[in-house]
DNA sequence: CTGAAAGCGCTTACAG
DNA sequence: CTGAAAGCGCTTACAG
């Protein structure tokens, strides 16, 4: 079945049923409904191939990740991903997904779908090299940046309440009577974790917690991407320099959850003896012994914000960059509330 | 850039342009050249959908998965979609992905790619509705089931040694004089886990350990998703019925980290009071205290036989259906390992 | 081994 | 509000 067929049965003109599948232009209410008949009746969909080609939109959209955001210790841009994927759906657009190493050559490492054209626009999920966003932005297709940003261009962005998040989590520590409070994280040039980092420090400041030599014994930051290992380490770290810490701000919840192995074994009890505070909130975060404090960031809403963002370029190009940001909340669990009855399975 | 454009500079017709670009027919080694310089100096690409509509193949492959694997307890999909993509764009064939819920009526349920046929293929990872691989045998489609089965279909399919794996698990606890081995599995329907169960019952059944009744005081099967809750509550039931148990092997590493979990709510000991044996070797297997022995599966290797076992299929139609096996290999952590030094970190 | 030409199934000005 | 026709950029028999 093709439009042909589709416009004859219906005894209209192939540019009638055009108009009709694309629900544009001034089609009378009665031949609209004739056709639709038709199309319902015969089970009919136009080849995307055909309608790209005519129309030159792609209806595709890429989606583009680090290897080791997807293929590591991350379970965060998963998420995301879905999330766009389900939006996406709604506009009968679809997702390319390709993934990039950590360093960006064109046109080696350039992602196909970028070569020959073959999407809209792009989403861009975490760390990337600088210069693929870069090429992104000479080659002046649309994108969006989600979670991520580069140092000098102006882009599309979805970011997360980063500076909030961290501020009511240490706040919240403050609360329960912790006072040492230490920040253990990795990947520390994402945008994200910096981010992090300084509203630790400012809500330290604003509780007048910060220490002569401003604090810098309590951290410990890595450039290496971030995961449970780094929070071991960090963990590790501080305490074999005998720093005195009762209450540990991590990265994200992959780093908490090594902050948690490494005080489990060196029989340090969490929450009573030092407290952890994850940050993403990522499923495991509920599952850890004890269930991790955390801030809680939408993933999925993260992948609807960034299609929503597309079309909105595609609709309306040369309307500048725009920035959306992603609410975050504190979950409160066990892994911070100190007066607790051991050994008890209340999380169920 | 078109095609016409590089015929015109290159001083040959279209159709050799054409034959040059997909590496087909009988070009003269000199044109060919010619061709491909003239190309490469203009950073020429195809355009996809004018290949598609002229060629009637898409280059697409669906990849489907259900809402449950993709967004729940599931880090085992994610990595067999990484797989597929990296296989598929070896032959720059994208992969369309989507998600199915728990049940499927046509059309309203179908896939998008199906309806307007923008795939030459299809993959299905995990479990889906029994109506959905019916549509596709339906339809006629080529596809491939991976780690999944139709009750009565003969399918193209892509499969888990998961006999063998529990067999060998369960060998490796009785070698290690442990005798009283429980199974706790969910999605007790799952191909996989009917043939991880079996593989442990033969092994109990080999070794002469099986008990009068039948050994079901051991067993503790559900038919929800497999999650850490089910294994949770798995070892719960067990323990609160009164059975004697010193091992427990799960239906996967998700279930055995909810075992975990409530063995060290009540203070047993894993591995000198209980062992516990996972099946996937997903990420978090090795950070779990103690380390969780299981069964390493290979899910990127599963990914890229699915699209090699597609290319196959659509290469050579009518060869009939095959099936390809994925080898798997136990991985002894200390889960298992009764005699060990308490609280000394040496998996790192 | 190479070229001329039809055709894939749509969209989009344009004319009416 | 509707129709006729050009055109999107390729592939593929077919002829030579």
């Amino acid at each position: 079945m093709t439009i042909k067929d589709i416009a004859r049965v219906a005894g209209v003109s192939v540019s009638t049923v055009s108009l009709v599948l694309s629900n544009r232009g001034y089609v009378s209410e009665k031949t609209r409904k004739k056709v639709e008949k038709v199309i319902a009746d015969h089970n009919y969909h136009p080849r995307q191939s055909a309608r790209q080609l005519a129309s030159g939109r792609t209806g595709n959209i890429g989606f583009i990740i680090s290897d080791l955001h997807l293929s590591s210790t991350e379970y965060f841009y998963t998420r995301v991903l879905l999330g766009a994927e389900i939006e996406a759906r709604i506009k009968d657009y679809y997702l390319l997904l390709t993934t990039v190493g950590d360093s960006f050559h064109h046109p080696g490492d350039t992602p196909r779908f970028l070569k020959g054209r073959d999407v809209d626009a792009v989403i861009v999920a975490g760390g990337v090299p600088a210069k693929l966003v870069e090429y992104l932005h000479q080659v002046s297709i649309p994108f969006v940046l989600v979670d991520h940003m580069h140092h000098s261009l102006d882009t599309n962005l979805v970011l997360i309440e980063n500076f909030k998040g961290a501020l009511q989590a240490v706040r919240h520590l403050i609360s329960q009577d912790y006072s040492r409070i230490a920040f253990v994280g990795g990947s520390f040039r994402h945008p994200s974790i910096q981010e992090r980092f300084a509203g630790y420090r400012s809500a330290l400041d604003e509780a007048g917690l910060t220490s002569p030599n401003g604090g810098t014994e309590l951290q410990y930051l890595i450039k290496e991407e971030t995961s449970s290992q780094i929070g071991y380490e960090g963990i590790c770290t501080l305490l074999d320099r005998g720093v005195k810490i009762d209450a540990v701000v991590c990265g994200n919840d992959t780093t908490a959850i090594g902050c948690l192995q490494a005080l489990r074994e060196r029989n340090i009890d969490v929450p009573n003896s030092v407290a952890v505070v994850g940050f993403d909130d990522i499923m495991y975060a509920a599952k850890t012994a004890p269930a991790l404090t955390t801030v809680h960031v939408p993933k999925m809403e993260m992948g609807i914000q960034a299609v929503r963002l597309v079309f909105d370029l595609l609709e309306h190009p040369g309307s500048g960059v725009h920035t959306r940001l992603i609410h975050t909340d504190l979950i409160v669990r066990d892994s911070t509330s100190k007066i607790q009855v051991l050994s008890e399975a209340v999380s169920h």
